[in-house]
DNA sequence: AGTCTGGGCTAACAACGTTAGCCTTGTCAA
DNA sequence: TTGACAAGGCTAACGTTGTTAGCCCAGACT
């Protein structure tokens, strides 16, 4: 995150901090509000409640997934394939914030507009402007990340391939 | 869940339905409890812990997604577009024990043997044996079952042309 | 000079998972 | 028949969590 210039964006970071290196359990207010200095009944200040101050960290994932998501995808000869390794690559650099951002529904109300749709953007166009076969990328990105996160794949499972066989097959449409 | 016997059963049933109506926030191990008339602290006469009564709950989910789709793929002309349907099918039924199935990592220490094989068998199945190809299809599953049940489809998206779209390309592999 | 207002604080609450320790009931061995 | 023991209830309580109420101080503006 930028330089956090506010308070309120010191808090964001303090949590993001947080999220990264404790998980989300290590998320408590008053965790955050210490990290910063202060008591957790401060940050009521600030934030209405915490589900607001988790909704300023999806943003905050979702500014940084746009802005990853577009250098990979510019100039590239193959976009989607770039697009896949760079939402893999984030994802699991950023596993907590990413769990966060997907696994449960989306205060969109609380969030600033049209974010969402400029993380979404790059996939779009790397898939030629179909939204069907947009959706069914993302969800193919989506279900391998989640599932590797999750750990859901044998230890000896070859991830990369299955990246690959999933990706080609999507692309030969 | 079939006939709740043992009061361990009992227990589980009773999650369940609170699980299905309530929420995950609705299960707590008070409202468990006092679901088939008990207090808490007895419950861990039962459980040692929430978290070895929550991996019951998985492995009950684990059995149901077995069994249905087992039938799903038997003599159909069709396997994996029936068990695309059947997956979809299960989750929207089961939204909150689908989600506290995959959103995080699986104790399966916890877990009868081969349980999760057998849900998984049929799959593999139906794509002919192919390990990448089998989860990259499992992928696409969750992952669009994931993505529509945290609400992540603008409400116009045709999702069902995304499966179409999405099974159709890995079926040609 | 007086008055807001932003932003800190302490104290406290209810709900949660969990533990300690007690008591009752049924089973089975001596 | 009696005595031990285990299974499975119970109450009381603890620490942690999100959150609220209410207070106070400093600076800005009228």
């Amino acid at each position: 995150m930028a330089e956090p210039r506010t308070r309120r964006e010191q808090i964001v970071s303090a949590a993001l901090d947080l999220l990264a290196d404790a998980g989300p359990d290590g998320v408590t207010m008053r965790a955050v509000a210490a990290r910063i200095g202060i008591k957790a009944p401060s940050l009521y200040k600030h934030f209405p409640d915490k589900d607001e101050l988790e909704t300023a960290l999806i943003a905050e994932g979702f500014r940084q997934m746009a802005a990853v998501f577009t250098t990979a995808v510019e100039g590239s000869p193959d976009p989607l394939g770039s697009l896949a390794t760079a939402y893999r690559r984030w994802a699991t650099e950023h596993p907590h914030l990413y769990r966060l951002m997907t696994h449960k529904p989306l205060r969109r109300d609380l969030l600033p507009e049209g974010l969402e749709a400029s993380a979404a953007l790059p996939l779009v166009r790397a898939v030629g402007g179909n939204p069907d076969l947009a959706r069914a990328a993302w969800a193919l990105a989506h279900g391998l990340t989640s599932l590797e996160l999750a750990n859901r794949f044998p230890p000896d499972a070859d991830i990369d391939a299955a990246w690959r066989t999933g990706i080609a097959a999507l692309q030969a449409r």
